[in-house]
RNA sequence: CGGGGCGUAGCGCAGUCCGGUUCAGCGCGCCUGGUUCGGGACCAGGAGGUCGGAGGUUCGAAUCCUCUCGCCCCGACCA
């Protein structure tokens, strides 16, 4: 069993640590908040990378890379927007050993220096829409960080568009919204609610922000992707104008949206369970690991020969294959070790397989006995491409059923009070409270209006604080 | 920033109350040799530490005092 990960139940954070230290995800660097990503994890992440890009390219956008260091006279330029980063921001105040005239922010996102340049670049509507991305690091000075999921220097991807028009860039901020649901779900397999955030839950600078939240395994609330309808907020802070058909100057409208290693965060809590990581085989840097198995010298070599010939066979398949023929380190060791990691298949390459004709295999999302199967060697690199897609499936389908299990409704304030610290979840509540309500609501329970899903019954409903009539239900949840 | 806890070998810790040959130790990991190998192997030997830092008390400090740095957890903000 794996001794050195702390059961979920007895402390989850302490799980959550564990779990990256011994699949070898992270280190916490000299800088407080910071976190070095190890190969592992960086693997994942680049998995991630891969998924995502390949989708914006195919909705259009281009990938550009702005400067680290923003003016910070740039942020100041809209009101919302300083005000709400302020208390986050890292700023550069000498450079070259000389105190600078104007110190410098280090970006904590991107909307002001590339407006500064939307307003260079755009000049009829004959430019728009303007649809770019980059993948970058930010900072966001951070008083609790916690590997992932809140790092003060994080890696991400944000998109900026710009339309003509305020329908487009509306439209632009929910289809980008749908395209991370579309790939929490398939390629991480993770279930994800996407929806609108409330007035106070709203990005600094934003007119309307939504978010995709997945649930981690003790219920809490990760937001695990946002995009935003900017207006024209930026657009009038920069004088980021166009002449339309009508030769008249017209403010852009934007949108930014953005996922970051807070990805790979939603992965571990959405998936692991004691024996450490899981993965979907999507995004596992290795996808098989092949364990060859022997008592003497004689069987070795017919051993090693066999395991190497499917481990090759699986990679020219293009399955990720790891041939683990350290002779170091007992077979049940490798067993744990690959295990801990999350790697979705494990192959066992023994004397009675190779006289079998066959790899005894393991499944990792299912444990003991019941995830234990043998495949044949003839066809093996079919029967693990279809084994492979199997398990990403039954991934998403047990998240899924984990996550509406911890799924409730309840009808009044009191009752929420009530079942809320002993059953943490999401919380389907019908929704017309204000600002006011869910500052009490957060003071009182800890909980905050997560979204208001974009998928609504086809219903009315009372609001379960404040009792007026509600068109909406929102996500109601114990956020990270 | 408020409250709580902790800094001793790479990691996890005991020792601190009551200062001194059971105080510099234990487990894991690491190195060497041998036996092992289908769920984290065993035996033997070995390497490894400014006891977070500075100052003080004392014949003597991991242990007592002062200051300082850092980390973790719980609250107010966030991808």
């Amino acid at each position: 069993m794996a001794e050195n990960i702390t059961p979920r139940k007895s402390d989850y954070s302490q799980w959550y640590q564990d779990v990256i230290r011994e699949a070898e995800l992270a280190d916490s660097a000299p800088v407080r908040g910071c976190m070095v990503i190890r190969p592992w994890g960086y693997a994942i992440w680049e998995n991630i990378q891969k998924g995502l890009d390949a989708r914006f390219r195919a909705t259009g956008h281009e990938n550009v890379y702005f400067p680290l260091f923003i003016p910070q006279s740039f942020l100041q330029k809209e009101a919302e927007h300083v005000e709400g980063f302020s208390p986050e921001l890292a700023v550069v105040t000498h450079g070259g050993g000389k105190r600078l005239e104007e110190p410098l922010v280090v970006r904590p996102t991107s909307e002001t220096i590339i407006n500064h340049f939307f307003s260079k670049w755009i000049g009829s509507y004959r430019d728009l829409p303007m649809l770019l991305n980059q993948w970058a690091n930010v900072v966001r000075w951070e008083l609790r960080p916690r590997a992932f999921i809140r790092t003060t220097e994080f890696l991400w991807q944000e998109g900026h568009t710009a339309h003509a028009t305020e329908a487009e860039a509306r439209a632009e901020a929910v289809r980008m919204l749908r395209v991370y649901e579309e790939f929490a779900r398939k390629v991480l397999a993770v279930p994800v609610i996407a929806g609108r955030k409330t007035e106070r839950e709203k990005f600094a600078g934003a007119v309307e922000s939504y978010s995709i939240e997945s649930m981690s395994g003790n219920g809490w609330a990760l937001q695990s992707g946002t995009s935003h309808y900017l207006g024209t907020n930026f657009a009038r802070a920069f004088n980021t104008r166009f002449l339309d058909e009508n030769n008249e100057q017209q403010y852009v409208h934007q949108s930014s949206w953005g996922v970051s290693t807070r990805l790979v965060g939603a992965v571990i809590t959405a998936h692991g369970d004691d024996h450490g990581l899981k993965l979907p085989p999507e995004i596992a840097p290795r996808q098989v690991a092949v364990v060859p198995i022997w008592k003497s010298e004689a069987e070795k070599a017919g051993v090693l020969q066999a395991a190497e010939r499917i481990a090759s066979d699986l990679e020219a398949a293009g399955i990720r294959t790891k041939l683990d023929d350290r002779d170091t380190v007992s077979p049940g060791f490798k067993f744990n070790h690959w295990e801990v990691r999350g790697v979705p298949l494990r192959f066992e390459v023994g004397p009675k397989d190779l006289a079998g004709g066959h790899v005894t295999a393991s499944a990792r999302n299912r444990p003991g006995r019941e995830g234990k199967f043998t495949l044949p060697f003839e066809g093996l690199a079919g029967e693990t491409r279809s084994r492979l897609a199997s398990i990403q499936s039954e991934m998403l389908a047990d998240a899924e059923q984990r996550r509406d299990a911890m799924t409730y409704e309840v009808r009044t304030y009191e009752e929420f009070k009530a079942v809320f610290e002993e059953k943490p979840g999401f919380y389907r509540l019908w929704w017309a409270g204000g600002r006011e309500d869910e500052e009490r609501l957060q003071e009182e329970t800890r909980a905050t209006v997560r979204n208001i899903p974009l998928d609504q019954p086809d219903a009315e409903g009372t609001c379960f604080m404040t009792g007026r009539p509600a068109r909406s239900m929102a996500i109601v949840a114990r956020a990270y």
